[in-house]
DNA sequence: ATATTTTAACTAATGACATTAGTTTTGAGG
DNA sequence: CCTCAAAACTAATGTCATTAGTTAAAATAT
């Protein structure tokens, strides 16, 4: 039904369309500017109207995390398609940093809530985490050796997508080319350790 | 008029010890917390006292990127002293982690305000890529693969502490394991990396 | 010592925001 | 047509940052 200019019909509102215009309003001005003042005037409703389908500002944070996990999960999924091995890794991994690219304010999202008791956003973090390890196979790696190279490959993208967005990277250097690198370089560790003995620290 | 001398009035409050005090909110209460009603309570005065000091809560918040960066370079600085190859590597990766686990507020602020003509902030922060560029002397790095290799680094170890901290490694799996075994993974990378041709993706 | 200047503190006021309570209106089902 | 639950609204409260203008104390000059 029409969006009313006035007090008149409902505006036909509900918590997916929320999510949606939250997501582009995160994307477009960054998660500071995600109020929800600013949500309600975008969706030509008033703040109070929101709460009738998200749980407050909280809420709807913990719910733009959940559909910026999927997202990153279908984006990251996608591209290893039919690919295996290290181009797998590649393919993953510029997946992962494109989403950080193409959505900055949902991508932050994604790290924010990991409330207790929270199965969504569990499930959704969970799917990434089976993802990885099943491109971390035929790496050689025993099953705790996989488990510690995922947190090693998520720190690897976190960390370059986090640096890459607030210019932390202040140097003239390609970064494409610094990520292809990067990965190639821990690929290559995994590789050279592989056959060495577990020498503790 | 010299201005080179303080001036203290009443409360006997200047820069640095609103800087102090912000930076322990910072760390007790998380950076959400970090306002500036909940600095003046706690120095016990109104909040708008504190905008003699400060320019606001955005200039507050470029304080504490600087102090943080200040800190975080010492104790890096400090571990790295009279160590080089694989074990300053280490050793000032563990200092990077701990300090983030002992400061989480003041860790988050370091990476927060890239403003543009803060040179206080930017010396900082190039201090902290000074000191990783030396110690990644004596990998068999050319100047390029040296820029890239810090980019690399930093990525690793600003990722494996943000997802530290939030709890983003649900696994049970022990944290200092993974952290040695990444760097260590990483090095070998760097070092197996060094001979072969650079293949184009 | 007294006067002047500087400045750190204050009070008061404004505007943005989240949130709650209570009210009206709408749309669908009987 | 009538009823009812949901979805929108208005009104109100409280927190926060910020600005303007005031007061008083410390530092400095006379």
């Amino acid at each position: 039904m029409g969006k009313g200019h006035r007090c008149m019909a409902r505006a036909g509102l509900d918590r997916h369309t929320l999510v949606l215009a939250a997501a582009e309003l995160a994307d477009a001005h960054g998660m500071e500017e995600v109020t929800l003042a600013a949500l309600a005037a975008k969706l030509g409703v008033r703040s109070p109207s929101l709460y009738n389908h998200i749980n407050g500002l909280p809420g709807l944070r913990t719910l733009l995390a959940v559909h910026g996990l999927e997202r990153l999960y279908e984006v990251m999924s996608a591209a290893t398609e039919g690919v295996s091995g290290e181009a797998a890794v590649h393919a993953m991994s510029q997946a992962y940093i494109g989403f950080a690219r193409q959505h900055p304010g949902l991508y932050q999202t994604t790290l924010k809530a990991p409330e207790q008791g929270d199965t969504t956003l569990e499930a959704a973090g969970g799917k990434i985490l089976s993802l990885i390890l099943q491109v971390l196979s035929g790496f050689g790696l025993d099953e705790e050796g996989k488990l510690h190279a995922v947190r090693g490959l998520r720190s690897i993208l976190h960390g370059f997508s986090t640096l890459e967005q607030q210019g932390g990277f202040g140097m003239p250097l390609d970064l494409s080319v610094s990520l292809t690198r990067l990965i190639r370089t821990y690929i290559a560790g995994i590789r050279c350790m592989g056959a060495e003995a577990d020498s503790p620290e």
